[in-house]
DNA sequence: TATTAGGCTTAGAAAATCTGAGGCATAGAT
DNA sequence: ATCTATGCCTCAGATTTTCTAAGCCTAATA
């Protein structure tokens, strides 16, 4: 029986986030993937809270791990408290810096579709800093510091725009497309995480489909842009990313349909706003833009 | 526009932990001692909250900190995130060990209410743990692994007993103890915290008020008993925890009345618990005790 | 004027946390 | 049946976070 100062340590808070994590998500490591570290720091947490506590939280299998009836049935209110967590510090942000609005994209949407918009927004609202970070996939909004994120996505809600693929190239390069024969003779570009969009436009513009285009793959989309504005080939283009290229004839349709494709830009914000907050201004004049 | 993964940390957990118990008691200082840190680093904690933040969420002074208008906002969602936390932690436990039920208690409490209770207890529940920690004032049970709390207190709800004091000496000690006014002559045994007893109750058994009680001073009170039962002197007894050794026989009182003191032993859990519940069922067996 | 209480700062120490490399086991593919 | 990929584990060492100790400062109190 300790007198004094038997610290009864509870248990550490990053260790709670780990287990949260995983029993959300499912496995070790796509909770270290959520939490930025190593999946071999999430085990150690787990295990430590499971040592602690002496019994176990996940039932490790070979493909993977899965939550015990213990873990299931306490998880819930982790995931809970976290949440409230995540918005406290939201709330607080939001408190102590009202005028900047962080935005997360996908690369391409940021540097393609935002960025041409920003000046507009600027000036449509000096007031307030947009911050702008890109990234592969949409964020989990609640537990991540953005307010708005701005993807593709297939749903009504929120969608800012349709898109559809047609293909481009330079002024320069279209003495070089007579037809859609001369795909199988040119170089054709094309992003390595979009590489079905040659497919698809083919798969309507020629439904015979003796074309097989090649060509360079760029991981950044805008760079794939870049090229084909400089000559280097014709790209596939997505309508809504290369609109302004094309409105301002730096990129030319050297032929063919557009083929509408099922995921349109969409623009969300991590919870619902009052008209006048800056996230909402922010996300209105884009919408609109 | 950083593209691929700049990390964007969130705010550390201990700092908002920091943060919050600072702020729901009103200092850096008491914060540390909830935490079982320095004050120095509640400081450092703050301080770093409030750089990232680039906002101030205490007004320093002299005197102490007091929360801005911005603090004053945001705490209470903090507060209610970690108090859901604790809460799911406290689960969690009873979930994995739902036979262990944590006991806190005042030291003096838990060696003489408490502990000749225990054999009894065991023999009513075996399969129940009963694990107890002694410390000098009731924790923050929202905050803190603990079931139950046994410490005194002057309510209605919870109160196990009333209590009341007395002098005892050990019998071999009689003889030198023929009325009040030897007293003076004796070794007056008391407790560091409790050393108002002995002017408590001479104010109601000697009104007069000429006998100045000396002797030594004793951190623990159990201590205080064993000297007393070692026949080094007169102690002011607490009814509630010396009737053990006054029933066998170890402590007699010599003379004067029982005074009732306000303040009487308390019982209470965190929460509200079903009657099939380990914790409740400890709760009644010392209820009854 | 001394004392006390509460907080700040700094440098250094301690502890928590993370990484990186190597292993093991299973599932599905060749 | 063998190969490959996935997902987790372990361990040692590195890094970062967190903490302490000691001294200083200010305002209120005695």
């Amino acid at each position: 029986m300790a007198v004094s100062p038997p610290k009864p340590k509870d248990m550490p808070l990053n260790a709670l986030r780990a287990l949260e994590a995983a029993a959300r998500l499912g496995g070790f490591a796509a909770a270290a993937d959520e939490l930025g570290v190593t999946p071999a720091a999430v085990t150690a947490h787990v295990k430590g809270l499971e040592a602690e506590l002496g019994a176990p939280l996940f039932a490790r299998g070979a493909k993977g791990v899965e939550l015990t009836a213990l873990g299931k049935r306490t998880a819930p209110a982790f995931a809970q408290a976290f949440d409230a967590l995540s918005q406290a510090v939201r709330d607080l942000r939001e408190e102590a810096l009202p005028q900047v609005v962080h935005v997360a994209a996908l690369p391409a949407i940021a540097q393609l579709w935002l960025s041409p918009r920003l000046p507009a927004l600027r000036a449509e609202a000096p007031d307030i800093a947009v911050s702008i970070t890109a990234m592969e996939a949409p964020p989990n909004l609640k537990r991540s510091p953005y307010d708005l994120c701005l993807f593709y996505g297939d749903g009504a809600v929120g969608r800012i725009t349709d898109d559809a693929l047609f293909p481009v190239c330079a002024p320069s390069f279209l003495p070089r497309l007579q037809g859609v024969e001369d795909l199988a003779a040119v170089p054709c570009l094309s992003d390595a995480t979009w590489c079905d969009d040659w497919a698809n436009w083919l798969a309507v513009a020629v439904p015979d489909g003796r074309v097989v285009p090649r060509g360079p793959v760029f991981s950044l989309y805008a760079l794939a842009v870049e090229e084909a504005v400089n000559g280097a080939g014709v790209l596939m283009g997505r309508r809504a990313l290369i609109a302004a290229h094309v409105a301002r004839g730096a990129l030319v349709q050297p032929f063919g349909p557009q083929v509408p494709i099922a995921e349109g830009l969409h623009l969300w914000a991590a919870r619902p706003l009052r008209r006048s907050h800056p996230i909402w201004r922010v996300a209105r004049l884009l919408g609109q833009g």
